[in-house]
DNA sequence: ATGAAAGCGCTAACAC
DNA sequence: GTGTTAGCGCTTTCAT
């Protein structure tokens, strides 16, 4: 292979264990002998070998991040802003797409961990099984979607709030017969998003009715279904859809049918999809702070890998959400 | 740490060479003494420790991916492909955003080369700056854009027939003054988008005209203004937009102007991105196969690393590209 | 067919 | 302060 430390400690003149000292914490050593290594990792062009360094540390600087689907734009910009933030720390991202995939997903855990990750980005497929392959004593940080079963830390968005002033907005804007759209999956976000929808409800004194919560899945051709049936057995002037794509599916559909939309009908969806904003008309919804969520994870994962992990004391985060005003609310 | 590769051989009361011969191709090795050894490590839960074994063969069954923007549908798409390829022949996929820069390009390039990735799979950020940094023995993939730098296998789309496609389409529905709307990098799909704009133009003996090529970045403000200016200025009845995104910050603009589409413009669009078929109208637009470039990427990748790299004889694929008819265009 | 032993490149006691 | 040395866990000659 390359050049190795032998080399360096050779053409500097001092022994290996020198040069490593320099190279790592550079305390207990001259200047003088210091500056003479430097000179000769730089004339060599060396470049520590990190495999053989983790096999000694068992450090090896990547943290693994399991997303249900990286093509899911939530997700992606998610994996953007972790992989910025470990990489200005010095880790690299190793990714894996579970594909909403159980299987997939203990498979996966098992190979970051057969690969010595120094941690564990967790956006669960939504259930809990495969928790406990997680060792004790690796940081973990699951985002997004809480596991009941063990104790991690936790973070996300203010998702009840999310739903309670989407709804909200809508009551305000004069809706009295509120649909709640939400997909098939039995994960927190969306339960939390049902909540706040409940709580505006139970603020402005108006009942809540189990016929008004709508699920169906999020493809185009489901949702358009799901609407044709609806319209004709129920009533409504507003629709509160748990995600942006639910919501324009709904539009898309509403439309067809011959609805203004936002005077027949208005509609509010949940992230903020590039595709809300390009959207004719342009959906009014809540924003996540993706962003911070990234950030706040990428910085507590290299916390809890450099400064130990206490997973005794595990914590939750939960991000501030924000309604963002278009054109189908009124 | 664990259980060792020791641990097993004392198990099973065989060498450890033994033990790693039964592991890895179980030659010359009795069928009586290869049961005792892995009835000892199913016994133990043993798993080989990766970094050592990665430290002696130089292999580390993972390879980095270098996109310019995660963020980015195509991009996401292409990253999910070739994970799940690479993840069934074993592989893992180290994930770096490089956010169109090239010191960041740089910097992962060497990053990744310190982790001895066994192969690279690059979608450059458009210059061949960083080209030189790629050993000569290492497998290198690049993707949609093509470096002119140095031989290297590339896999991309027929973006020029796409262009063609799409321009001639515009034509045969009635165009005869038709835009061609691109981004401003100086990037080779794009170019080969506009050089089929111009090969359609030369068979139905239009003339070119320079003034109808039309920059922009591809934010929305940015088209709407651009399209305001244009629209002034010159006549069209059509627009051919190298990216689905412009295509829609176009019609949005257009739509806001007064102007039917498809009626008084039409409209077509180039990568099929998910807004293309949500929006309203649907846009017409050229279709590219990601999952088969992800495919073919991770396929080639793999047979690289595993039967060898010959870059002297460094291979081009070009995938086929398909119109997709929606309501932009008549 | 199997075992002993060297060594991949590095870090970390432990000596001095 | 600096050098010597023993491993980290594995694969791979080289004997036998």
């Amino acid at each position: 292979m390359g050049v190795s430390i032998k080399d360096v400690a050779k053409k500097a003149g001092v022994s290996v264990s020198t040069v490593s000292r320099v190279l790592n914490n550079g305390k207990y050593v001259t200047d003088e002998t210091s500056e003479k290594v430097m000179k000769a990792v730089k004339l060599l062009g060396y470049r520590p070998n990190i495999i053989a360094r983790g096999l000694r540390t068992k450090k090896t600087n990547s943290v693994g991040l399991i997303v249900p689907d990286i093509t899911n734009e939530f997700f992606a910009k998610l994996a953007k802003t972790i992989e910025e933030n470990l990489n200005n720390n010095n880790y690299s991202l190793l990714l894996c797409n579970s594909g909403e995939n159980e299987d997939k997903e203990r498979k996966y855990i098992k190979t970051l961990l057969d690969k010595f990750v120094d941690g564990i980005i967790f956006i669960s497929s939504g259930y809990d099984q495969n928790m406990h392959l997680f060792p004790d004593d690796l940081p973990i940080i699951a985002i997004d979607r809480k596991p009941n079963a063990k104790r991690v830390n936790f973070i996300s968005s203010e998702n009840k709030k999310g739903g309670y002033l989407a709804t909200k907005h809508l009551i305000e804007n004069g809706c009295s017969k509120i649909l709640m759209l939400k997909d098939r999956k039995a994960v927190s976000p969306m339960n939390a998003r049902l909540e706040g929808y409940r709580d505006a409800l139970r603020e402005y004194n108006m009942l809540f009715d189990e016929d008004m919560i709508i699920e169906s899945e999020v493809e185009l051709e489901y949702v358009k279904e799901k609407i044709l049936k609806i319209h004709k057995r129920l009533e409504f002037d507003g629709i509160f859809a748990g995600t942006d794509l639910l919501a324009i599916g709904a539009i898309k559909t509403l439309l067809k049918l011959g609805y203004k939309i936002p005077k027949d009908i208005q509609v509010i969806g949940f992230d903020n999809v590039l595709t809300s904003q390009y959207y004719n008309p342009g959906l009014t919804t809540i924003a996540q702070r993706l962003s911070e969520i990234g950030e706040r994870s990428a910085s507590l994962m290299v916390d809890l890998i450099e400064n130990g992990v206490k997973n005794t004391e595990s914590k939750s985060y939960f991000l501030p959400v924000e309604l963002i005003k278009r054109d189908t609310t009124r």
